[in-house]
DNA sequence: GCTTATAGCAGCGACTCCCT
DNA sequence: AGGGAGTCGCTGCTATAAGC
């Protein structure tokens, strides 16, 4: 996809999403990443409402820890769930609401399960597709959640950025800002009643209906929210911002902002990242690998493997290979077109890393091919085995021979059922847990 | 266990603008 | 012009949670 049709793609996401994700208080990055693998593969149950159920497992991968303090974290980020407020604007009415997502978010039986409202029947296909993966990875990225509804508002605006990059102006009054991030509970009775009317007092409600506010006084605000959201959002996403503080009145009191917005223009890097290790994120439940020596143009290196290796191989043993041949492209095309040329390959991935650390020419595999050097070669598939063993390998291959059975497209079918791609379901569970639920699969249906 | 980030509050001098 | 109300900018303190 060349860069133009990318910017037009983009734009085209970016103006069709009017529904936003915002957490009533603060919340984890944890949290947050529970919450877009619940929006992601809710399915109705049989009652029509929205639900999905994650096993234990699952959950601690994403939660990413696995001591004794699990199920204190669990009931917090329950707890935090249920607070999330989805963000409905009506821009010709010029007022927006918030309404609750999740009725119940429990853990018992080793599942964790989350019920959405039912008023979330009405949005959730539309927020699978606007809950890109785009945005999912800087989502994730924000360690502010103002920051990250911040992003969102004045994202949508970003279509209007011209192609000089000239600074776009955006005013917001800051109790309408306020309300639109979250800095005042919008649960209250008497706020959401001011809000539903058309062209709301913003100013009355934050400062005489509004109880719970945060951040009131604009010192404050100016630290913790916009600043943070200010280095964040220019560090971690598309978008580049500044703002001025809009003064009038005695005091010269804060009444509004100016945001200035731009493109981004060292996000290509930064997208690249987000968009590709995406999938080692969930699976490892950590943050993004180290990028220790790597050289500038790794994203570009490492896409080109990606396009280059047909096999079917995580984007983790690409990235290994990429280190193991010192991040020459080349080095690792080599040794693929070798492995093409061989008769049988046991493990893809442990030949490709010998491959490109030894160097592999075509005499040399010629000779270890050779009849004479069978048994060195079994011995060397041993190591392997055993050295593979640990790592979960085995499984891996186990899983790639349960792929090529013919009732794996049952299968398929079953997990898309449950709301589920093929994509999906290898980046969240490991080889090991794909194959218990193949197992269990087949239990109930064989 | 120490550090860092987020959140919130109190106090006080500095500043801005309104009003007389 | 200048007194004063209202607000800001900053320091410093505390609490909490997460990361190292």
């Amino acid at each position: 996809m060349s860069n133009e049709a990318r910017e037009i793609y983009k734009h085209e996401e970016i103006t069709r999403s009017n529904t936003l994700i915002s957490a009533k208080y603060k919340s984890t990055l944890t949290e947050n990443k529970i919450m877009v693998l619940a929006l992601k593969r809710a399915k109705r149950d049989e009652f029509g409402r929205p639900t999905i159920t994650f096993t234990t497992s699952e959950i601690k991968k994403v939660m990413g820890r696995d001591d004794g303090s699990f199920y204190t974290q669990l009931k917090s980020v329950a707890k935090a769930m249920t607070g999330r407020t989805m963000f409905i604007e009506d821009k010709e009415q010029h007022s927006f609401k918030f309404i609750n997502i999740i009725h119940t978010a429990e853990f018992e039986n080793g599942k964790f399960t989350v019920n959405f409202t039912p008023e979330m029947n009405n949005y959730l296909d539309d927020l699978k597709s606007n809950f890109t993966t785009m945005n999912m990875g800087i989502l994730v990225d924000f360690t502010s959640n103002y920051a990250y509804r911040i992003y969102e508002l004045l994202k949508t605006q970003a279509y209007r950025v011209d192609k000089d990059n000239t600074p776009l102006q955006i005013d917001y009054n800051l109790s309408e800002l306020k309300l639109a991030i979250g800095c005042v509970n919008t649960q209250e009775e008497r706020v959401q009643k001011e809000l539903d009317r058309p062209n709301p007092d913003f100013d009355y409600i934050v400062n005489s209906v509004a109880k719970e506010k945060h951040f009131d006084k604009w010192y404050d605000f100016r630290v913790n929210v916009l600043d943070v959201a200010k280095r964040q959002i220019n560090e971690k996403s598309d978008l580049e911002i500044d703002y001025e503080p809009i003064r009038s009145g005695r005091g010269g009191k804060v009444v509004g902002i100016t945001f200035f917005i731009k493109k981004n223009v060292n996000y290509n890097e930064i997208e690249a990242k987000t968009e590709k290790e995406n999938e080692i994120l969930l699976k490892n439940g950590n943050s993004v690998v180290d990028s220790a020596k790597r050289p500038d143009d790794y994203n570009e290196r490492f896409e080109e493997i990606m396009d280059y290796i047909d096999v079917r191989v995580s984007s983790k043993d690409l990235k290994a290979f990429l280190k193991a041949a010192d991040y020459d492209v080349e080095r690792v095309k080599k040794a693929y077109d070798l492995s093409k040329k061989q008769k049988e390959i046991k493990n893809f991935v442990g030949w490709m890393k010998k491959a490109i650390e030894e160097g592999y020419s075509e005499d040399v595999i010629h000779v270890i091919d050779g009849s004479e050097e069978n048994a060195k070669k079994a011995d060397e598939i041993l190591a392997e085995y055993e050295r593979e063993k640990a790592t979960g390998s085995l499984a891996e291959r186990t899983w790639n021979r349960i792929k090529k059975k013919e009732e794996y497209q049952e299968f398929l079918q079953y997990i898309a059922d449950q709301g589920m791609t093929e994509k999906t379901l290898e980046s969240i569970y490991i080889p090991k847990e794909r194959m218990e639920l193949y197992q269990s699969w087949i239990a109930e249906n064989k």
